[in-house]
DNA sequence: GATTAATCGAGACGGTACGTCGTGTCTTACC
DNA sequence: GGTAAGACACGACGTACCGTCTCGATTAATC
């Protein structure tokens, strides 16, 4: 089945030391702050090297961020807000990295560029696009199930529409991040789930 | 008041002309495809002029986009679901018009490239997202001055916070367009609000 | 004859300003320190008013120096050798002048700016050339008168052509400065004379 | 001794390419009608190669004439005013194709404007300065040769200093080029030398 | 062990958009 | 009609950035 390969085996430490530049380049600088060449250059990797794994920066850029969220997990302690809650914790923390990257500290009361610029770079190369949705989707597909099984035991009405209430607090969140520039703190996201769940309760 | 202006006065016309070449090109072509030295020719204006008034690429962008918005307006029937509804499908249409920019048509089940793009203009630029912010305030203060019209007169629940139930109905919609790409037809419009509405009611 | 004017008279005093300024900035910043917008702001004055003056950088340029040579004349003491001394050091003094022009203190080893830029000037519009050209005759008439005069009393021999005499003399100091940046010292120039009439002579 | 070069190497046919170009449009339309960019697209090279190679239109400029006079040379025959005629000849010859240069057939009994811009250009930056000095001086350098060996063998005088018979020389050319706009034909070139050789005869 | 195929390093090359700079003209109001 | 102020036109220039291509040198698998 696994093609057996010939010629030089690609070096797997290379990808280590480049996505390390990118992360530190990207978070400090911002998107416009990282440069492939650059990048290339400090990992002490030639661009020839880079480009055959990332065929672009957009792609490097969410190689980066995709390893950041790597480990963002979902919780079911039976207590479906306390989960929630959780979970839009996570995304809020996520959401306030990226904020706040390239810019210097404390102005992160603006908005946010890097998470912007990554969707930008979905809607310019179909693959990053559906990679991103996938992403989503099967971060969501948890979350979702989570609130299917909350309303099965009976914690939440009948005719709720997971999708629905999913889209109301994580949209929260990042239209405060990208559009309002407000901020995203816990106290904000605990108010925000227990709104939608006061009409979502059975 | 009116300081009297020394020097050749601004041509008013010039505005018109160049935002109408901008707005046609962002809109056919995409962020990618909105080029400051060809939106100058159609407009037969000089490329100085222009970088006079739009300091940068971004900045026209934003002022076309603006304008775009501009007529958008709220209605305050008394009915705050008839209302609500109303405001977001306007919002969605905005958004869907954005979506299929510099896409072939029919294309537009992918995500939204030039919202993002003007998002990300907003990080690059303070003055870009200080406007833009200020435009979105504008436009909701309508939308909270009806959401709390509607609480004092008994509709909705008295501890209702009115930026929490418009962060989830709008930026439910932005999440769909920028993040999941799903659709913001009017039918998940109207299922949204119906949502929100649920557990905000007396 | 002279035609009665109407409308608001030509401020005199203007010309002066104007002149003041353009030839601080010509000498200290060299020919692309020259910049028509800013004379005219430092000398008090509207564009219009400039232009109106100098149709082009290049007549004002020009005008500058032409203002600046003003002064320079030829004496005939009845000494050949003498007299074309102290005309080549005057040129050599004014070409010292300008090879300084917008450079820092002590970097005149290099070659001559202004003086070039003027030339190319005179290459650019007719007018300025054939007034350049006009002006070097006149100085030159002097000059030739000088040597006929010297020819016709024995002190030349007869066949000499006075224009060949004043192009070796003239030519070698342009040379000097604008070609292969040599020194145009009193002494270079005393031996030039020197060597030139060596063969001159009856 | 070669030390090895990394990386791709330089195509040298571009030089070739660009330069021809560029000596085309230099001859042909002037100095301002040299154009980089329509040099950078005639020679179907990017303009990124082309401003690596010569950062500065100065510099491609001053690449093309020097390319131009690369065949100019010398020749020894033992009869001094033959040779330095043969050499100021050439000189002469070149300074009037570039006296035509960007003018209309027959107009070029105006001033040279290539020469003078070149000039210009060595002033403006110190390399080409440099540059161009290096380049008179190596062509001088082997008139001076010349010279020195007539005056050895006996044919000029002892006491003459090379460098000012050659200023004298190639000085009376340029200066009608440039200042005079008289012509540089045959006729006046060996009057020139005959002139300055009777002086300088033992 | 020789060959082969793919990787890596280095840097030139292509393409193109962007914004700047500089001169000179034009349009106001004012004198 | 001259003057002040500043917008406007025109166009060249150079830069910045991304991504491709071309070398030579390496490395591992295969014959």
């Amino acid at each position: 089945m696994t093609e057996s390969r010939r010629g030089r085996p690609r070096d797997t430490d290379i990808d280590e030391r480049v996505l390390r530049a990118a992360t530190a380049m990207l978070l400090e600088h911002g998107y416009a702050g990282l440069s492939p060449n650059e990048v290339a250059e400090r990992a002490g990797v030639a661009k020839t090297t880079l480009y055959r794994r990332w065929p672009t920066k957009d792609h490097l850029a969410i190689a980066v961020v995709a390893r950041l969220q790597e480990d963002d997990e979902i919780t079911d302690t039976g207590d479906i807000r306390r989960d929630l809650t959780g979970y839009m914790v996570k995304i809020a923390a996520a959401l306030e990295r990226m904020r706040s990257a390239g810019r210097p500290a404390g102005d992160h009361d603006a908005s946010a560029g890097v998470v912007a610029e990554l969707v930008a770079a979905g809607a310019r190369h179909d693959d990053i696009g559906r990679l991103g949705r996938e992403v989503f989707a099967r971060r969501n597909a948890l979350a979702l199930a989570l609130i299917t099984r909350a309303r099965e035991r009976g914690e939440l009405r009948p005719g709720l529409d997971p999708v629905v209430l999913l889209d109301q607090l994580a949209g929260a969140l990042y239209y405060r991040v990208l559009i309002t520039g407000a901020p995203v703190d816990r106290a904000y996201t605990e108010r925000l789930v227990a709104t939608a769940l006061d009409g979502a309760r059975n």
